[in-house]
DNA sequence: TGCACTTTGGCAACAGCGTTGCTTAAGTGG
DNA sequence: CCACTTAAGCAACGCTGTTGCCAAAGTGCA
């Protein structure tokens, strides 16, 4: 359940939800091999009694199925529990510079399909909410018309910043004004008559990565074209209350710096994708690595991930790069192990996952923050 | 309730006290004047008959009282509700540099006693926690010797880091290499035969600042002889998963920059801290707004609060200094209403009186993160 | 092959939560 | 004085997780 906020009051209805959440995140979890009614039990502190009951609730509904037996350790044994792929799907956009990928997920976050448009944003709201939802259509026609169909949850749209994830509306796209405040949210639904929900592409990328991974904070820290960061904090995206949070390129690590197109001084999307232009990759690995360990430091994080284009082009030079400057920064501060860098698993398809991964996350407890 | 972590399964005992904690923290919230039953249900998004019924166990525990009538809207009129302030208290203790502040606080966070000690972290942990134990006693000496000492919920202490404020063990102090690993917490609490909380000075004035507001994300930046800060997301303290949270001190803001302490370059503390020297408060303040402004757009903060010693000695020009580096970062971003920087309110008991609010916190439902 | 033992997991009864329907209490206003 | 309005408790209810019990389904030794 969630914060103090107003009303966050429980009753019956939201303790059940909420129990059933918990239990259908760890069947996530868990994946193809399944877990028992016993371990569900242990892990949710809730009575096997309990679990029994939430779980045939659960089968009964289509969600949850037997998957066959663990071995006996001198008794009855346990039977395993798994997810059903199909009971669910959810349709995820990554709407980038030039190109509109989509995916179709099912239930366990498996892609079912895939679809790739080319996107001219120049042309205009109308056409481009068009091309959407005749893409959208296009891949939901993989399941037919039957009742696979009509497990479609929604559609998540996941497209660079600065937007509004709570009102679905986009403040600003950089190069063309006709789009600023334009609500991409409604007029997709309306489009679709299906629900849909809007984010920033870092912070889909981030909840595509947070899912199959328990609690735990980490940022994901995309170089691209431009320096963005998603983060994930308690294992929610934090977001904060304008969908601002993950304004990674310009920090200004700096001070009266080189000049950068934001209009400031020294911030590390400069730096950086002005090294990398120099072709001095370890220097713009050194300057992304002092962000990440300023970052780092501020959070307590457990992991930084990296990802983006222009990480793609020399991976190595670049997790090497940031872990060194994380290294040394924990070797001063005295702390025993350092924060791990890794390159971001997922490829390709990664936001437009984490997009689709916005509409399944409420059926598993992860609330949107 | 909590993350979807472990034992995170809610039973109908955990429903119960989530939402006591729910309409306490509204009572607290509402200050003397009270809130009535209405109201509560409203805000909790409850039916007023369950408020009824919560309230109605909280009376007869004694934690919540009648308190007058409020005017008739042309029927029987609302009865307002409050807490009692004398149900409970809790003790804060600041161990700073050189001395100990105590405060005892009632259940409604007002300051009931204050006491002061000098400090010697050289004289060794067992006659700190003597000390502390001493002036503790006495303390609580002013509650008498009947119910009301009963009351005691435990005691809190807050110092600077860095430090583990999941197990109650320091990991350094500065200086004195005897604590290092001192299992302060458990010692005190052996002592005392009360529980003992044990986070950092930042965290804890952070804890003190968030009562009272609503939700909401704020950062607490103290300059005194070092520089950190206190995180609140979305109405909780951040700590992250080893308290190592909001250091801010050591964000590089001038890469190869001057030489710090830490061993570093560029850190905002040591640019800060160097400029009060040379007596260039304005060019300090500059700096430690290009840090705050680094911070607000990362994680989309909603207000900054300035405090400690240095901030003390001229509190306008950084308050305005902070200010005008953040402004023109919002209008670089387009953003319509930057971020407000304000003096941190609370005086010189701040950090005890939130070490105090560490053994509140629970009674109305703000976990521990 | 049979029986004792272990373990799983459903059935039934139960306590306790918030909800619903209704009644009583306590005001206002004509 | 009485009709009306609003607040808040009482009683019955549905539903939650819990407890106690038992059938089901294995293992392992005689």
């Amino acid at each position: 359940m969630n914060r103090t906020n107003a009303g966050a009051g429980v009753n019956l209805l939201a303790l059940r939800s909420h129990n059933a959440a918990l239990v259908l995140e760890l069947l996530r979890l868990a994946g193809p091999p399944g877990i028992t009614r016993l371990e569900l039990a242990e892990r949710t502190g809730l009575t096997p009694q309990a679990v029994s009951k939430i779980t045939a609730r659960l089968r009964s509904d289509g969600l949850v199925t037997e998957a066959g037996r663990q071995a006996s350790t001198g008794g009855k044994p346990r039977t395993a529990l798994r997810l059903v792929p199909g009971a669910g799907h959810a349709v995820g956009v990554h709407l980038d510079r030039d190109e509109m990928r989509l995916v179709l997920l099912d239930l366990t976050g498996a892609a079912v399909a895939e679809r790739r448009a080319a996107l001219d944003l120049g042309a205009g709201a109308a056409a481009v909410v068009g091309t959407a939802a005749r893409e959208v259509g296009a891949l939901a026609g993989v399941l037919g018309e039957g009742a696979a169909r009509s497990s479609v949850l929604g559609v998540g749209v996941a497209m660079p910043g600065p937007l509004d994830h709570v009102h679905g509306v986009l403040q600003r796209v950089t190069g063309f004004p006709e789009w600023d405040g334009f609500p991409l949210r409604d007029a997709l639904a309306r489009r679709l008559d299906l629900p849909v929900v809007l984010d920033k592409d870092t912070n889909a990328a981030a909840l595509g990565l947070a899912v199959g991974s328990e609690g735990g904070s980490f940022a994901y820290l995309h170089l691209g074209t431009g320096l963005g960061a998603g983060l994930v904090l308690n294992g929610a995206v934090h977001r904060g209350a304008r969908t601002g949070a993950g304004e990674f390129g310009h920090q200004v690590v700096q001070l009266d710096g080189p000049p950068c197109g934001c209009g400031g001084r020294g911030c590390v999307e400069a730096l950086c994708l002005g090294a990398v232009a120099r072709g001095a990759v370890d220097e713009a690995a050194r300057v992304l690595g002092t962000g990440a360990a300023n970052l780092v430091a501020l959070l307590d994080i457990d992991l930084v991930l990296l990802g983006g284009r222009t990480v793609a082009s020399d991976p190595d030079r670049f997790v090497r790069g940031v872990g060194t400057v994380l290294d040394a920064r924990a070797r001063r501060e005295g702390v025993c192990s350092p924060v791990p860098v890794r390159l971001a698993p997922g490829g390709p398809h990664l936001v437009a996952e984490g997009a689709a991964q916005l509409l399944l996350a409420p059926l598993f407890g992860r609330a949107e923050g």
